[in-house]
DNA sequence: GGAATAGTGTCTTTAAGACACTATCAA
DNA sequence: TTGATAGTGTCTTAAAGACACTATTCC
């Protein structure tokens, strides 16, 4: 198929970050403005080339992050997202985007990093609405972002890393209103959450209190699989039973 | 940071291939033998280099699928699995793969290609158990196929990515027979499967008669998210409620 | 006592789980 | 009519959805 003389093309491979916190009650995504060419000025997601061959990727992707978010990385989840390599996607050639997902509980404002003149926290629908334009296929990988995001929830304990260590159960219902973008019933909530044993444990203590009846206060339990589990309802909009996309 | 002669490393990217199929009921798995080194003479999962560095990464997929099975693209479900890259996983460099999961109904025997000298379905059971020992992290990566699609087909209509064009009831409960590894309930799989509308729809004609009451035909409806899902029994050996891994 | 926030209880409805019989065809 | 496969109905139980009141603290 190929001649003796043929050998593999090599690409370059860079490691994009799709970083999720909250902030008033607001999803929330890490964007910083490029300093350099191509889409100098334009805002994109953190991210850089691996540093030196024998760098692994998800190494790459823990340096990003704290490059930008200068976090101790012991409270933050990442994990790989997905693989953007359209060969049109960046004009200086093979570029290969391992993209993460980060999420992360409430972070002090980000830093500027090596690559970037600015970095700030933007609101998701911001993003989602098209309003704001990133650089390179970034739209396309902050939408798929977004999305494991609003579908791990459901089904994982994920929602607890947008908490601190501890947290109460209405912060926990907060996380789940500002990522699927719905109002859920405080009192279904706490069924739900309550019943799913090992999802949060309770710590004992109760919250500081800020006027009204101090908050038992919660952390992540051991269970990472919720079953059953929090159903994301349908968007109200449409009418019926509107789960099930069309092809 | 850099210094500003520093360029990053280029890697060179592979695409690599968990194919699965149904043959006699069970959940099959196509891998071909080595016909070089690295690893030669063992078992690996069907892939390769990118063939230009044009090429696009799906499109090196769809290339070695139809390398090794011969198949016409139509009737098979591609998806992009995960990335694996890490520096010791392969010895002639860095070598960084991007894994695919393929879903097709039932295959002719497979055809050697270019890099195999063989290839053949392998019971998915075999290399789950571990009895089989793959080339490179193609274990890892067949293991994580799998379960992507254990997973999948709880939610979306992708099981019937496994049947031909029609298919009759009985023969997906099969597949998810196969898939999951469980047995079924007949009259609550007919019941789930014709509650969710879209799903499958009738085709009007029934199945060739094998000796008993002929079956009713369907084929794929438009709706590819199932909701509610199809739930997976949790495995029976362990007692009561059992799903909710420990982390 | 009033303002503020935390926490719960019940009824209805939907869907899962368990279980066994009837229907249609060919020989 | 028998053998073979296809297809359904009902009761019980689990969990979601809707809905409004009680509890604890600070002032």
């Amino acid at each position: 198929m190929h001649d003796d003389a043929w050998s593999p093309p090599p690409v370059l491979l860079t490691v994009d970050l799709v970083i999720l916190t909250l902030r008033e009650g607001r999803l929330h995504l890490l964007l910083v403005e490029r300093g350099k060419a191509p889409f100098r000025g334009m805002p994109a997601l953190p991210g850089g080339f691996l540093n030196h061959d024998g760098e692994e990727i998800l190494d790459a992707a823990h340096r990003e992050l704290s490059e930008e978010t200068a976090l101790t990385s012991g409270w933050v989840h990442l994990e790989q997202l997905a693989v953007y390599g359209e060969s049109g996607r960046d004009p200086r050639g093979r570029v290969i985007s391992v993209a993460h997902l980060a999420i992360a509980p409430g972070l002090p404002d980000p830093v500027a990093g090596t690559d970037a003149t600015d970095a700030a926290w933007v609101p998701a629908e911001d993003v989602l609405s098209g309003e704001l334009e990133l650089a390179f296929d970034h739209h396309r990988i902050a939408t798929d972002g977004i999305e494991r995001a609003r579908d791990k929830i459901e089904f994982s304990s994920l929602a607890t890393a947008f908490c601190g260590e501890e947290f109460t159960i209405a912060e926990l219902q907060q996380v789940y209103e500002a990522v699927w973008g719905t109002e859920l019933d405080i009192r279904n909530f706490y069924r739900k959450v309550q019943a799913t044993k090992g999802f949060i444990v309770p710590v004992g203590t109760n919250r500081r209190t800020t006027g009204g009846r101090p908050a038992r206060l919660y952390r992540a339990g051991p269970k990472t699989v919720l079953f059953p589990p929090l159903i994301r309802p349908a968007p109200s909009a449409t009418q019926g039973n509107t789960r099930g996309k069309e092809e």
